[in-house]
DNA sequence: GCGACATAGGTGCATATACACCTATCCGAT
DNA sequence: ATCGGATAGGTGTATATGCACCTATGTCGC
Protein backbone atom coordinates (compact mmCIF):
# COMPACT_ATOMS: atom_id res chain seq x y z
CA UNK A 1 0.00 0.00 0.00
CA UNK A 2 1.50 3.56 -1.25
CA UNK A 3 0.48 6.84 0.53
CA UNK A 4 -0.11 9.87 -0.66
CA UNK A 5 -3.19 11.13 -2.65
CA UNK A 6 -2.78 9.11 -5.98
CA UNK A 7 -2.99 11.34 -8.90
CA UNK A 8 -6.22 10.83 -10.63
CA UNK A 9 -6.14 8.32 -14.15
CA UNK A 10 -8.42 10.39 -16.53
CA UNK A 11 -8.66 7.36 -18.62
CA UNK A 12 -10.45 5.64 -15.62
CA UNK A 13 -12.22 8.13 -14.46
CA UNK A 14 -13.79 8.68 -18.20
CA UNK A 15 -14.75 5.10 -18.29
CA UNK A 16 -16.70 5.63 -15.06
CA UNK A 17 -18.69 7.93 -16.45
CA UNK A 18 -19.30 6.73 -19.50
CA UNK A 19 -20.63 3.16 -17.81
CA UNK A 20 -22.84 5.39 -15.46
CA UNK A 21 -24.47 7.36 -18.71
CA UNK A 22 -24.38 4.22 -20.36
CA UNK A 23 -26.55 2.80 -17.57
CA UNK A 24 -29.13 5.43 -17.96
CA UNK A 25 -29.66 5.64 -21.27
CA UNK A 26 -29.99 1.95 -21.33
CA UNK A 27 -32.50 1.99 -18.55
CA UNK A 28 -34.13 4.69 -20.51
CA UNK A 29 -34.46 2.44 -23.95
CA UNK A 30 -35.02 -0.70 -21.63
CA UNK A 31 -39.46 -0.45 -22.59
CA UNK A 32 -38.09 -0.70 -26.22
CA UNK A 33 -35.54 -3.15 -25.81
CA UNK A 34 -32.71 -1.44 -26.94
CA UNK A 35 -29.59 -0.58 -25.64
CA UNK A 36 -28.31 3.09 -26.25
CA UNK A 37 -25.49 1.26 -28.52
CA UNK A 38 -28.34 -0.75 -30.57
CA UNK A 39 -30.00 2.42 -30.89
CA UNK A 40 -26.83 4.19 -32.48
CA UNK A 41 -26.45 1.91 -34.84
CA UNK A 42 -29.83 1.88 -36.19
CA UNK A 43 -29.35 5.54 -35.96
CA UNK A 44 -26.59 5.60 -38.16
CA UNK A 45 -28.25 2.87 -41.01
CA UNK A 46 -31.51 5.39 -41.29
CA UNK A 47 -29.05 7.95 -41.59
CA UNK A 48 -26.66 6.40 -44.52
CA UNK A 49 -29.00 3.72 -45.93
CA UNK A 50 -27.44 0.76 -46.99
CA UNK A 51 -24.00 0.50 -46.64
CA UNK A 52 -21.05 -2.36 -46.26
CA UNK A 53 -20.42 -3.64 -42.77
CA UNK A 54 -16.63 -2.00 -43.65
CA UNK A 55 -18.26 1.81 -44.02
CA UNK A 56 -20.33 1.30 -41.28
CA UNK A 57 -17.39 0.50 -38.74
CA UNK A 58 -15.67 3.15 -40.27
CA UNK A 59 -18.52 5.84 -39.74
CA UNK A 60 -18.93 4.78 -36.02
CA UNK A 61 -15.11 4.42 -35.39
CA UNK A 62 -15.55 1.39 -34.48
CA UNK A 63 -13.47 -1.83 -35.80
CA UNK A 64 -14.34 -4.47 -38.50
CA UNK A 65 -15.12 -7.37 -36.56
CA UNK A 66 -17.11 -5.40 -33.81
CA UNK A 67 -19.40 -3.87 -36.44
CA UNK A 68 -20.02 -7.66 -37.62
CA UNK A 69 -20.45 -8.81 -34.06
CA UNK A 70 -23.12 -5.94 -33.15
CA UNK A 71 -25.16 -6.41 -36.02
CA UNK A 72 -26.06 -9.91 -34.62
CA UNK A 73 -28.71 -9.09 -31.73
CA UNK A 74 -29.88 -6.96 -34.75
CA UNK A 75 -30.30 -9.43 -37.15
CA UNK A 76 -31.53 -12.01 -35.07
CA UNK A 77 -34.06 -9.64 -33.70
CA UNK A 78 -34.89 -8.87 -37.34
CA UNK A 79 -34.19 -5.08 -37.29
CA UNK A 80 -31.37 -4.81 -40.14
CA UNK A 81 -31.16 -7.04 -42.92
CA UNK A 82 -27.77 -8.55 -44.11
CA UNK A 83 -27.55 -8.68 -48.43
CA UNK A 84 -24.87 -9.64 -50.24
CA UNK A 85 -23.71 -6.58 -52.92
CA UNK A 86 -24.30 -7.01 -56.37
CA UNK A 87 -21.53 -4.99 -57.88
CA UNK A 88 -19.07 -6.89 -54.81
CA UNK A 89 -19.32 -10.19 -53.59
CA UNK A 90 -17.33 -9.93 -50.71
CA UNK A 91 -19.09 -7.15 -49.95
CA UNK A 92 -22.26 -7.88 -47.26
CA UNK A 93 -24.92 -4.39 -47.37
CA UNK A 94 -26.48 -3.94 -43.95
CA UNK A 95 -29.83 -2.47 -43.96
CA UNK A 96 -32.67 -1.32 -42.04
CA UNK A 97 -36.01 -3.26 -42.37
CA UNK A 98 -39.11 -1.87 -41.89
CA UNK A 99 -38.98 -3.08 -37.97
CA UNK A 100 -35.86 -1.55 -37.89
CA UNK A 101 -37.55 1.70 -38.90
CA UNK A 102 -40.31 1.14 -36.20
CA UNK A 103 -38.04 0.53 -33.67
CA UNK A 104 -35.81 3.76 -34.47
CA UNK A 105 -39.71 5.50 -34.27
CA UNK A 106 -40.74 3.49 -31.03
CA UNK A 107 -37.34 4.12 -29.47
CA UNK A 108 -36.56 7.98 -30.19
CA UNK A 109 -39.02 9.46 -27.41
CA UNK A 110 -37.30 7.25 -24.52
CA UNK A 111 -33.99 8.39 -25.81
CA UNK A 112 -34.91 11.80 -26.13
CA UNK A 113 -36.02 11.49 -22.50
CA UNK A 114 -32.50 10.00 -21.55
CA UNK A 115 -30.77 13.10 -23.66
CA UNK A 116 -32.57 16.21 -21.80
CA UNK A 117 -32.13 15.03 -18.66
CA UNK A 118 -28.60 14.99 -19.80
CA UNK A 119 -28.48 17.91 -21.11
CA UNK A 120 -30.78 20.01 -18.75
CA UNK A 121 -27.76 19.09 -16.24
CA UNK A 122 -24.68 18.58 -17.90
CA UNK A 123 -24.28 21.20 -20.81
CA UNK A 124 -24.23 18.81 -23.99
CA UNK A 125 -21.62 21.53 -26.39
CA UNK A 126 -19.05 21.28 -23.42
CA UNK A 127 -19.23 17.23 -23.25
CA UNK A 128 -19.06 17.48 -26.98
CA UNK A 129 -15.73 19.55 -27.23
CA UNK A 130 -14.08 17.47 -24.62
CA UNK A 131 -14.86 14.42 -26.22
CA UNK A 132 -13.66 15.47 -29.76
CA UNK A 133 -10.73 16.91 -27.77
CA UNK A 134 -9.65 13.52 -26.68
CA UNK A 135 -10.32 11.41 -29.78
CA UNK A 136 -7.86 14.06 -31.69
CA UNK A 137 -5.52 13.87 -28.59
CA UNK A 138 -5.54 10.19 -28.81
CA UNK B 1 -33.19 6.73 -44.44
CA UNK B 2 -34.59 9.99 -42.88
CA UNK B 3 -33.41 14.02 -43.53
CA UNK B 4 -32.22 16.27 -41.71
CA UNK B 5 -29.33 16.62 -39.44
CA UNK B 6 -29.18 14.57 -36.85
CA UNK B 7 -29.43 15.21 -32.95
CA UNK B 8 -25.78 13.66 -31.55
CA UNK B 9 -26.08 11.61 -28.69
CA UNK B 10 -24.32 12.43 -25.70
CA UNK B 11 -23.97 9.05 -24.73
CA UNK B 12 -22.69 7.78 -27.91
CA UNK B 13 -20.33 10.53 -27.96
CA UNK B 14 -18.83 9.69 -24.87
CA UNK B 15 -18.63 6.03 -25.78
CA UNK B 16 -16.13 6.71 -28.70
CA UNK B 17 -14.42 9.65 -26.76
CA UNK B 18 -13.72 6.66 -23.92
CA UNK B 19 -13.31 3.75 -26.93
CA UNK B 20 -9.89 6.17 -27.90
CA UNK B 21 -8.48 7.11 -24.97
CA UNK B 22 -8.89 3.35 -23.69
CA UNK B 23 -7.23 2.66 -26.68
CA UNK B 24 -4.14 5.24 -26.00
CA UNK B 25 -3.85 3.65 -22.44
CA UNK B 26 -3.27 0.50 -23.81
CA UNK B 27 -0.98 1.16 -26.49
CA UNK B 28 1.01 3.10 -23.62
CA UNK B 29 0.69 0.08 -21.43
CA UNK B 30 1.40 -2.83 -23.86
CA UNK B 31 5.00 -3.10 -22.86
CA UNK B 32 4.20 -4.35 -19.55
CA UNK B 33 1.17 -6.03 -20.65
CA UNK B 34 -1.57 -4.82 -18.96
CA UNK B 35 -4.36 -2.61 -20.18
CA UNK B 36 -5.57 0.65 -18.22
CA UNK B 37 -8.15 -1.28 -16.57
CA UNK B 38 -6.22 -3.92 -15.07
CA UNK B 39 -3.77 -1.24 -13.70
CA UNK B 40 -6.51 0.47 -12.13
CA UNK B 41 -8.23 -2.18 -10.39
CA UNK B 42 -4.23 -2.35 -9.33
CA UNK B 43 -3.51 0.92 -7.93
CA UNK B 44 -7.18 0.74 -6.40
CA UNK B 45 -5.67 -2.08 -4.62
CA UNK B 46 -2.49 -0.70 -3.55
CA UNK B 47 -4.69 2.34 -2.27
CA UNK B 48 -6.70 0.45 -0.50
CA UNK B 49 -4.70 -2.62 1.07
CA UNK B 50 -6.65 -5.88 1.00
CA UNK B 51 -10.32 -5.84 0.54
CA UNK B 52 -13.18 -7.80 -0.04
CA UNK B 53 -14.63 -8.18 -3.24
CA UNK B 54 -17.65 -6.15 -3.45
CA UNK B 55 -16.56 -3.21 -1.42
CA UNK B 56 -13.39 -3.07 -4.06
CA UNK B 57 -16.39 -3.20 -6.44
CA UNK B 58 -18.10 0.00 -4.72
CA UNK B 59 -14.71 1.71 -4.56
CA UNK B 60 -14.12 1.20 -8.24
CA UNK B 61 -18.25 1.60 -9.21
CA UNK B 62 -18.40 -1.77 -10.83
CA UNK B 63 -21.04 -4.38 -10.42
CA UNK B 64 -20.03 -6.49 -8.00
CA UNK B 65 -19.32 -9.60 -10.35
CA UNK B 66 -17.87 -7.29 -12.96
CA UNK B 67 -15.14 -7.13 -10.57
CA UNK B 68 -14.90 -10.65 -9.82
CA UNK B 69 -14.43 -11.43 -13.30
CA UNK B 70 -11.89 -8.57 -13.82
CA UNK B 71 -9.70 -9.54 -11.53
CA UNK B 72 -9.47 -13.47 -12.91
CA UNK B 73 -6.60 -12.10 -15.68
CA UNK B 74 -4.43 -10.41 -12.84
CA UNK B 75 -5.17 -13.47 -10.59
CA UNK B 76 -3.77 -15.63 -13.19
CA UNK B 77 -0.73 -13.55 -13.77
CA UNK B 78 -0.39 -14.08 -10.11
CA UNK B 79 -0.44 -10.05 -9.50
CA UNK B 80 -3.58 -10.60 -6.75
CA UNK B 81 -4.38 -13.04 -4.35
CA UNK B 82 -7.37 -13.76 -2.98
CA UNK B 83 -8.02 -15.29 0.23
CA UNK B 84 -10.74 -16.06 2.54
CA UNK B 85 -11.53 -14.05 5.34
CA UNK B 86 -10.95 -14.84 8.78
CA UNK B 87 -13.88 -12.84 10.42
CA UNK B 88 -16.77 -13.83 7.51
CA UNK B 89 -16.39 -17.06 5.90
CA UNK B 90 -18.30 -15.76 3.00
CA UNK B 91 -16.03 -12.92 2.46
CA UNK B 92 -13.19 -13.09 0.07
CA UNK B 93 -10.11 -10.83 0.59
CA UNK B 94 -8.41 -9.43 -2.75
CA UNK B 95 -4.78 -8.36 -1.56
CA UNK B 96 -1.70 -7.12 -4.35
CA UNK B 97 1.09 -9.97 -4.52
CA UNK B 98 4.44 -8.70 -4.48
CA UNK B 99 4.08 -9.03 -8.28
CA UNK B 100 1.42 -7.14 -8.32
CA UNK B 101 3.26 -4.21 -6.54
CA UNK B 102 6.53 -4.46 -8.88
CA UNK B 103 3.85 -4.52 -11.91
CA UNK B 104 2.51 -1.21 -10.87
CA UNK B 105 6.37 0.15 -10.42
CA UNK B 106 7.01 -1.44 -13.68
CA UNK B 107 3.76 0.08 -15.51
CA UNK B 108 3.92 3.44 -13.76
CA UNK B 109 6.30 5.86 -15.99
CA UNK B 110 3.89 4.01 -19.06
CA UNK B 111 0.73 5.19 -17.59
CA UNK B 112 2.57 8.74 -16.29
CA UNK B 113 3.53 8.94 -20.17
CA UNK B 114 -0.23 8.11 -21.36
CA UNK B 115 -1.58 10.70 -18.93
CA UNK B 116 0.98 13.48 -20.09
CA UNK B 117 -0.01 13.51 -23.56
CA UNK B 118 -3.39 13.32 -22.56
CA UNK B 119 -3.29 16.08 -20.19
CA UNK B 120 -0.84 18.08 -22.40
CA UNK B 121 -3.64 18.40 -25.07
CA UNK B 122 -7.06 18.40 -23.29
CA UNK B 123 -7.58 20.17 -19.60
CA UNK B 124 -7.60 17.21 -17.07
CA UNK B 125 -9.25 19.32 -14.43
CA UNK B 126 -12.48 20.20 -17.47
CA UNK B 127 -12.42 16.09 -18.27
CA UNK B 128 -12.68 15.47 -14.71
CA UNK B 129 -15.12 18.01 -14.05
CA UNK B 130 -17.33 17.12 -17.37
CA UNK B 131 -17.02 13.66 -16.21
CA UNK B 132 -18.56 13.83 -12.40
CA UNK B 133 -21.06 16.20 -14.07
CA UNK B 134 -22.38 12.74 -15.89
CA UNK B 135 -22.04 10.45 -13.20
CA UNK B 136 -24.26 12.93 -10.78
CA UNK B 137 -26.64 13.82 -13.73
CA UNK B 138 -27.05 9.51 -14.96
C1' DG C 1 -3.85 -14.34 -68.30
C1' DC C 2 -1.14 -14.51 -64.13
C1' DG C 3 0.94 -13.22 -60.04
C1' DA C 4 1.31 -9.69 -56.18
C1' DC C 5 -1.06 -6.99 -53.35
C1' DA C 6 -5.12 -4.87 -51.46
C1' DT C 7 -9.76 -5.22 -49.72
C1' DA C 8 -14.28 -7.40 -47.58
C1' DG C 9 -15.49 -10.28 -44.36
C1' DG C 10 -15.46 -14.18 -40.80
C1' DT C 11 -13.70 -16.90 -36.62
C1' DG C 12 -11.17 -17.77 -32.34
C1' DC C 13 -9.77 -15.82 -28.34
C1' DA C 14 -9.60 -12.56 -24.55
C1' DT C 15 -11.27 -8.83 -21.76
C1' DA C 16 -15.00 -5.57 -19.94
C1' DT C 17 -19.54 -5.10 -18.42
C1' DA C 18 -24.07 -6.15 -16.22
C1' DC C 19 -28.37 -8.81 -15.03
C1' DA C 20 -30.82 -12.94 -13.16
C1' DC C 21 -30.48 -16.48 -10.30
C1' DC C 22 -28.15 -19.57 -7.04
C1' DT C 23 -25.70 -20.95 -2.47
C1' DA C 24 -23.66 -20.05 1.89
C1' DT C 25 -23.34 -17.55 5.92
C1' DC C 26 -24.21 -13.89 9.28
C1' DC C 27 -27.21 -11.44 12.48
C1' DG C 28 -31.13 -9.79 14.89
C1' DA C 29 -35.79 -10.84 16.72
C1' DT C 30 -38.45 -14.01 19.01
C1' DA D 1 -32.19 -22.27 19.45
C1' DT D 2 -34.19 -20.96 15.31
C1' DC D 3 -36.18 -18.45 11.66
C1' DG D 4 -36.10 -14.61 8.37
C1' DG D 5 -33.87 -11.14 6.10
C1' DA D 6 -29.54 -9.21 4.80
C1' DT D 7 -25.00 -9.92 2.91
C1' DA D 8 -20.75 -12.19 0.28
C1' DG D 9 -19.89 -14.46 -3.48
C1' DG D 10 -20.35 -17.51 -7.79
C1' DT D 11 -22.36 -19.00 -12.42
C1' DG D 12 -24.97 -18.61 -16.76
C1' DT D 13 -26.04 -15.71 -20.35
C1' DA D 14 -25.69 -11.70 -23.25
C1' DT D 15 -23.64 -7.66 -25.22
C1' DA D 16 -19.47 -4.63 -26.37
C1' DT D 17 -14.88 -4.38 -27.79
C1' DG D 18 -10.52 -5.40 -30.28
C1' DC D 19 -6.51 -8.37 -31.95
C1' DA D 20 -4.57 -12.24 -34.71
C1' DC D 21 -5.34 -15.00 -38.24
C1' DC D 22 -7.98 -17.02 -42.06
C1' DT D 23 -10.54 -17.14 -46.80
C1' DA D 24 -12.34 -15.12 -50.84
C1' DT D 25 -12.22 -11.89 -54.29
C1' DG D 26 -11.06 -7.60 -56.70
C1' DT D 27 -7.38 -4.97 -59.14
C1' DC D 28 -3.26 -3.65 -61.22
C1' DG D 29 1.15 -4.44 -63.60
C1' DC D 30 3.28 -7.17 -66.79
Amino acid sequence: MSDGPAEPCTCSALRRATRALTASYDAALKPVGLRVTQFALLRYLDRLGPIPVSRLAAEAALERTTMGRNLDPLKRRGLVAITPSAEDPRARIVSLTDAGREAIVAATPYWRAAQARINARVDPATVSAVAEALIAAS
